[in-house]
DNA sequence: TACTGTAAGCTAACACCAGTAATTAAGAGG
DNA sequence: CCTCTTAATTACTGGTGTTAGCTTACAGTA
């Protein structure tokens, strides 16, 4: 219709600075101590403010939680082109590496993710679920190119219960490092997790 | 040295109370929600009445902790006294579906220990460790018993570390579980274990 | 019995939080 | 120039953990 009004488009880009500050204390806070308030006292501005930019402190998380999955989903698809299609191994391999890596960079987010829920607020699934789910295509789609190749070890399962195994083995130790619940006498993180993705590579597939 | 006064050893039992109302808090709002007035208000105390008993909110929670530890360190204790000890087997499996059932049946104490870390809390460590030690003590000792019984199939970790990765492996499955991270198409939480129990044992161990 | 000290309750208050209502300043369009 | 909308503001409500200071009841002692 009409031409957006001037003074929108140029508008203060308020919105992405506070995910931003939001961004800036979930790492060094941890997600659930994430406050409105202290946002608006790193930008300098009221705290109702945001509302007019998010409905509320969920709005707000939900958007940080889209952010975040997308940012994973990325390191994920990255990882996965970053070699070629035919060596299943290496891409898997990558692929694990990737989420580790992203995980332990991004320990806050990755807990905002898949951490116990921030106390009031509740997932709207129907807009999560899609992006959620992206995050996990790389490694399915490697399981099924390992199917196709004729290179799975264990006959009785499917290919998304294959891949949903894996990322639950995974995502456990990934999640024991960066909560700091590793048994003092264990090994450390980086350790643990190359041997397991050995004996994950070891279990499902013919190398 | 003198005797405990009476007044004191006769007193109000708040202190059990306070806590059996911040548990019967936990599981119907979660870990985080925890509030000490509201627990004030269900006891029909006046909140700084609370810290009489503990210093501070921080206190109580890690009260709460060492009491879910606990709570779970029993559970695996009674799985794996409940059968023979010859049969390595039967215990192992019994152990590991204490674990989930535990974790089921009280999902918010789960997350209380081994979930996203409360905001401003810091666990004392060197409170906790020896409890949480003793949560993983049946598991360990069920792996030594099948390393002792020369019925490992890895021979390069160590007892421990097998362990570790049996326990990362159960958690990462029953914290995908009841966090609702499961993906929508996979198989139940119950069945997903079943399989990735079979799978583990398989793995470790000679059957 | 009367006195004293302490433990454990209380109210009041502070500083923070999310969110709402009402108000103002500024700019766009007619 | 006037009006309408938008995005900011301040003021407020009701929630939180925590501290300070007061009060009451009771144990131990003289």
């Amino acid at each position: 219709m009409s031409p957006r009004p001037k003074g929108r488009t140029i508008k203060s880009d308020l919105r992405e600075r506070i995910i931003e500050a939001a961004w800036e204390q979930i790492s060094r806070e941890g997600a659930p101590a994430l406050s409105l308030r202290a946002i608006a006292r790193d930008l300098d501005i009221a705290a109702p403010s945001i509302y007019n930019y998010f409905v509320d402190r969920d709005a707000l998380v939900t958007a940080l939680i889209l952010e975040a999955y997308e940012s994973l989903a990325l390191h994920q698809k990255m990882a996965n082109d970053a070699l070629p299609v035919q060596d299943l191994h290496a891409r898997l391999v990558s692929i694990g590496n990737a989420y580790r890596d992203w995980a332990v960079t991004y320990p806050q987010r990755y807990l905002l993710i898949f951490g116990t829920p921030i106390p009031g607020y509740v997932a709207p699934l129907e807009t999560i679920a899609p992006i959620a789910a992206r995050s996990l295509h790389a490694l399915i789609s490697v399981v099924e190119s390992f199917h196709l190749a004729g290179r799975l070890k264990v006959a009785n399962l499917d290919d998304q219960t294959i891949a949903v195994l894996i990322w639950t083995r995974v995502h456990g130790l990934v999640l024991v490092e960066i909560t700091n619940n590793l048994p003092p006498i264990s090994p450390s993180g980086s350790q643990l997790f190359e041997i397991e993705f050995r004996l994950i590579v070891d279990q499902f597939f013919v190398d």
